[in-house]
DNA sequence: CATGAATGAGAGTTCATTCAT
DNA sequence: AATGAATGAACTCTCATTCAT
């Protein structure tokens, strides 16, 4: 009959229905991602949710703003002190791309974000966006200034590398069934390093010289 | 007491189910597509919805599916009975962007689909979206032949063309809105027609010898 | 094995849940009432209540003004053409407390959103109660004129009315037991006629002569 | 680590819950009165009033008992040593109308409990009840054997009063906006003096002579 | 005495789906 | 082919209450 005692650690179970949220949402989109699977897969009451982030919107923003954050931290500290900027776009590619493999269901997240919501997207959650696009820009920039990058439109190459890698990752298994099917062409034996080695390797060329 | 009751044909219904239905899954996603306001789009009981299309997954299919063979029709009709793989390829890119700008929500509608589901996609679907990427790699198969292309991988570059032109399709208003608070340069005055000519010859640059 | 068959009469269907919920919110007070209770004391499902309604506020607010159009109805039929404030005022007493004896959950729920909604009351609804208020006020003006009433403040009036009539039925269980608990004298065996003749005679007493 | 821990004393906490409640109860009713928002009304945590109370339940019926103790209190200190009905009735009824014009929540507590509860009322709440109802009773009784009042229906003539000055609290609000937007003759200038005096006089003349 | 984490039951509401007509 | 009434399960969210510290 020993009942199993609950960790009653804010921080742990805070941190855990983040976690979990994040798959969740990522997985199956905002709306049907269900507050009682969440709690249940937390082994926390459906309560504590609330307790901890208000609502479900309130717990979606506080997710995606964890998502971006972690992302530009990496996506930072990789990038700092080097004066090269066809070595920094490599290091963002291949940053970005070890770190989607590492967590499949956070860029999916972010992009379903940018294209669902439209206009509605909450302030803090559209200045993490921002910095992040910034950090890109930069490279590409100082890459024009040193006569590295030519004919650049910064957004479109940031949506080529960043779109790319996400639909690389989530449509893994999609891509193995095809190929296993149909013996398609899908890179289904591709590993990360080659697909991010592939997308740098081809980026750099489309910004190389007039 | 005579009740009005419609009196229309069942191909007419049927169709004007099947369109609002496209736009609605494409704008709100699955989950938050509701059979009563498509029925009440309609004009129409919600019942038959039901009646046409079994289920609300059975209708989500029929769409999905319309909206391939659309886009197919489409590609497809273009690139007969032209020889020239460069050219093909800039007739698949424009083609399939002036598609998307005409129609802004079935790409989305078909990446969210891809990313999504997984392994559960129904065959037909699955067919249905193997013929469109068959058509791709054909073309990408008789550049390299001819000497046009080198160093290709067919699915990364698929992604690259689709996965640019969703994002900037379905990010309009984001990149409105970012431009116009922060002055970012979010590519917001661009119109179709220069975002896919600048896709194309990037796309063929990379493309172009080792 | 044979299920009850449900009755699909949308007009049946509706009173059916405003009678119930008239009773329920006049006997427990707005949200102490469930929807939950309310359905299966009506043998149906829940969500009916929302398919006629709209909403809880939505019942209550048609429940109010059902009771007020209904107790209107009652004094407005009894008053007309007749041409004496006193016996237009007996008559208004009479009738409101018949009413009040054989719908004992109304009266009370009318005085509960007097007093306790304050100034959040929707405008049909204070319209509503609006014209009981001027149909009470328009005799004791007659009366006046005529020489009959004096000294007249015509809402504590009406509140003295109301408000003993309101009491002394919804006390009715509580004045028995502390009779019979405590043989205190709490008018338990009096019936609504006696009650009403007593207070018709005392109120016409309070407004005679200076 | 050290954590901040009030240090308050027993009765200090209880009474400040008591106080509280008495108000959040009065105003919003018993369901909607949440003991979240009391104990942050009261700067104690929530299990706080559940460690002086037992429940809400408890909580409730200890607020009702004070309401009644204190309203007696008032009421017997100004009503002994005196000799003269009509001139204690003035005072019950003048004493009872500051007294709600101060503690506008509780008579409107106290009768809500009266018309609610029907039979379900506990015992040492009743016994409360009873008090200040034979206070009043005496002094009618003792009028009649004097010869001041005739024809005395104690209990109608005690809800005649307590209801009418309790609707005139309870609806303040209410008839101030009735007036303002309809030009209504609601009293909404009358003060509590005013009002209790004209109750008063009223009282007093119906009990007056056969 | 006091706290904050945790819970279970239930609230109102929505929604895909079915059934009788 | 079409309707509107009806349903059951699920949803987000609230709340009184308890427990470990």
């Amino acid at each position: 009959m020993s009942k199993i005692i609950k960790k009653r650690n804010a921080v742990a179970s805070k941190n855990l229905i983040l976690r979990n949220a994040t798959k969740l949402f990522s997985k199956k989109g905002y709306s049907s991602t269900s507050m009682e699977e969440l709690a249940s897969m937390c082994d926390l009451n459906k309560a504590m949710i609330f307790y901890y982030f208000d609502s479900k919107q309130g717990l979606y923003e506080a997710v995606i703003i964890e998502v971006l954050d972690e992302i530009y931290k990496h996506l930072a500290k990789e990038n700092k002190s080097i004066d090269n900027p066809k070595q920094e776009l490599s290091n963002f590619i291949k940053t970005f791309a070890s770190f989607s493999d590492s967590h499949p269901y956070l860029p999916s997240l972010l992009l379903k974000e940018l294209s669902d919501s439209g206009a509605k997207i909450p302030k803090t959650l559209f200045s993490h966006m921002k910095k992040l696009y910034t950090l890109f820009t930069n490279i590409l920039k100082r890459g024009e200034e040193v006569g590295d990058f030519f004919d650049v439109v910064p957004m479109i190459i940031y949506f080529m590398i960043m779109g790319t890698l996400n639909l690389m990752v989530t449509t893994k298994n999609l891509r193995d069934m095809a190929h296993e099917m149909d013996g398609l062409d899908t890179c289904s034996t591709c590993d990360m390093d080659e697909i991010s080695e592939y997308i740098d390797k081809k980026i750099q060329k489309l910004l190389k010289d007039k």
